[in-house]
DNA sequence: ACATTAATCGTCAGCTTGACGAGAAGCAAT
DNA sequence: ATTGCTTCTCGTCAAGCTGACGATTAATGT
């Protein structure tokens, strides 16, 4: 284009990073990648490249998904979470990221991706110190929305293949907040809150016990009034 | 730094663009300057600029605001919006910009800055469909931002000089919403959720009747509970 | 058959909200 | 000074929501 010819416009690198984020083995997960070339060869690091010219940011993003999970029909929910334009972040030169979170149901193990010598979930809390960048203050961006997302959203589907039982969406709200949440007072509001989840058809004892009720995500986007983190006051005194 | 050498890595212009939201004659207004120089020379559209080698993304942004605003010392919210990057978006080349949300109080009339002609307050409406660029875009997700941001945290005291009157908050959120609030219900949310805000010295009869308590903004960054816009379900049926 | 497990329904007290009454404390005009 | 007007502030009450928890239902394993 003519940017280059404006002498007085500095460029720079734009990157997406993913947070991908599921709840798996009772655990908030995230995928790393083991990092094949430099910089930072052989450390952790969430999973993202360089825009291409003439591509969507969104764009980007989910193409980076879709290669880092392996799987090309990938169905999750990919949000803009912020971008990360420190200098000095990256040694290379001044690269700015623009971060995704993405939240995505228990997968199978993701085949590696084209320039990581390993893809792998890894609790949240063992990676916080393990990323290289400023990958572990996205991370902590990440996981900040995502708990904060659940109160008022019904973004908690997410995070579960569908269809899902209260149980196993109840199951997301603990271990995303690690909190320990009542079934009986849960599941009425999951009910009861209307667009919330809509039943699907059939049963499953896959979590033992009586048969549950299949559901599957509502067409709600945001939850009134939301659920609620106990003990979370917000003031400082 | 060595990104030259990376044939392979796309660059692009880093932008900082900045939706300064105000309460003002009972409007929920924005900033606006009426560009000077090309692209879209003599049309609206929200402050902003290039990030300067070396400059992180927030300076920017914070040096912006100063500049528009004409305002040294000038305290107000500044927060990260989103960031917009789709090719063809500027007629100049690849640009990706980085949007920032600025909530500020009723402030004189804002001197033109550098390269803008002019700059003024505008009712978010009527700038909806004067601005250059995706500048709507960023309007229009400025202000859900902002409306949002009223339920669940204190901010609306960001749009008040301090110290201000519970029925002065109270207007912010009947303009910024749109609504009509009932001032007793609204008197008590306000006074008995703790950390929204602290009483300071003094009233004022600035709003006739009877004087006001003087309030200032309190240390949550939270409500929980939060206020609601009433008739607001989040389900579509 | 019986224990175990988990899903689902019900009850009840306490808290919050919305609707609205009523008094308090200024100002302006008579 | 008194009256009227405005706005602030406190109270009351019913309805709805939440947290705690009892009780029932319907599968599985022994």
């Amino acid at each position: 284009m003519s940017l280059d010819m404006k002498q007085d416009i500095p460029l720079a690198a734009v990157a997406v990073d993913l947070a991908i984020l599921t709840v798996r083995e009772d655990s908030l997960m995230a995928l790393a990648i083991r990092r094949g070339i430099p910089p930072f060869k052989g450390k952790w690091a969430l999973p993202g490249g360089f825009v291409l010219p003439e591509e969507d940011l969104t764009a980007a993003a989910r193409r980076e998904l879709a290669e880092e999970t392996g799987l090309a029909d990938f169905r999750a929910h990919l949000e803009q979470l912020a971008t990360y334009g420190t200098p000095g972040r990256d040694p290379r030169g001044r690269v700015v990221s623009v971060a995704y979170l993405a939240l995505a149901p228990d997968l199978p193990l993701p085949s590696a991706g084209s320039d990581a010598a390993a893809a792998r979930w890894m609790p949240v809390d063992d990676l916080a110190g393990k990323l290289a960048f400023d990958h572990p203050a996205i991370l902590a961006d990440a996981v900040e929305r995502a708990r904060a997302k659940l109160e008022y959203t019904p973004l908690a589907a997410a995070f579960c293949a569908d269809p899902f039982t209260i149980a196993e969406l109840r199951n997301v709200y603990e271990v995303v907040w690690g909190v320990e949440l009542d079934p009986r007072n849960f599941h009425r509001k999951v009910t009861t809150t209307r667009g919330f989840v809509v039943p699907a058809d059939g049963t499953t004892t896959r979590d033992g016990g009586r048969p549950a009720q299949l559901y599957s995500a509502g067409p709600a986007d945001v939850l009134r009034p939301p659920l609620m983190r106990t003990g979370v006051t917000g003031a400082d005194r």
